[in-house]
DNA sequence: TTGGTATATCGGAAAAAGTCGATATACCTT
DNA sequence: AAGGTATATCGACTTTTTCCGATATACCAA
C-alpha cells in the first residue's frame, strides 16, 4: 500500500466526487443497460456527472487505480469502474496506526 | 475537518517523515533543552534532520498545521510542533466512512 | 471490412506545489 | 538599545499536476 500515492490520488475535488458517486451508484447514475452495478459504472456515465472531458476522466480513473481506490471490469466496449472498499478500510487503519 | 486540505497536507514524503519522526520524538531527536518533548519539537531540529532549508521546512510545517494535523506553541524564541492525535484518529474514521 | 461507439493515451498550455535564498519579525541577552 | 538566535514570510525559479483537444485502440454491428 502506497501511502504517498493514495494521498495524492485523493488531493483533488473531482477524484472525492467520484468516490463518493460510486458509494451508491443507484443513487448517483442513471441505470446501466449492459450491466449492473454490481461490476461498477462505466466511464462515460462517470464523465458526464463530472462534466470534464472524457480524456481527463479517464485518466483520473487510471489514478484512482493505480492508488488501489478503484478496480475495473470490461465488458464489451465498455469499462466499469467500482470502488475497492478493503483499500479504504485498510487505509483507515494505517492512518490510525502507522502514519 | 477539510479533507482536501488533509490529503494534500499528506502528498508530500517529507512531510510524511516529518509525522513520524513526531510519533516518537525521543527516538527521533537529541534531547531539548528548553522544553521537553511533551510541548513538541522545535523547527531547528526537524530541519536538520528533513536536510531542507529552514524557510520550507517552516512552510512545511504551516501546511501540516493549517490542515489540522500538527500544533505549535511558541516557548521563548522556539516554536514547538507535536502532533495532533485525535485529527488522525478522525481521520480514519472518515476515511472507512464516508469517503 | 467498414463504420460507430467507448475508452485510453499522447502532447501541450496553464495552474499549483516544491524549494531555495534573502529578508522580516520576534524574542532573548547583555 | 544592540546584537544574536529562531522562525516566518516573500519573491523567484523549477517541477508537478490539472485539464484540454487530438489521436489511437478496442470492441461491436451490419
Amino acid at each position: 500500500m502506497k501511502q504517498l500515492e493514495i494521498f495524492k490520488a485523493l488531493s483533488n475535488k473531482t477524484r472525492l466526487e467520484i468516490l463518493q458517486w460510486l458509494k451508491d451508484p443507484e443513487a448517483s447514475f442513471p441505470a446501466q443497460i449492459h450491466a449492473g452495478f454490481e461490476v461498477g459504472v462505466c466511464v462515460g456515465e462517470i464523465q458526464k456527472k463530472a462534466g470534464l472531458t472524457q480524456s481527463t476522466v479517464s485518466e483520473y480513473l487510471s489514478i484512482l487505480q493505480r492508488a488501489g481506490l478503484v478496480e475495473s471490469t470490461r465488458v464489451g466496449q465498455w469499462t466499469y469502474y467500482k470502488r475497492n472498499e478493503a483499500a479504504f478500510e485498510e487505509l483507515g487503519k494505517i492512518i490510525q496506526s502507522d502514519i
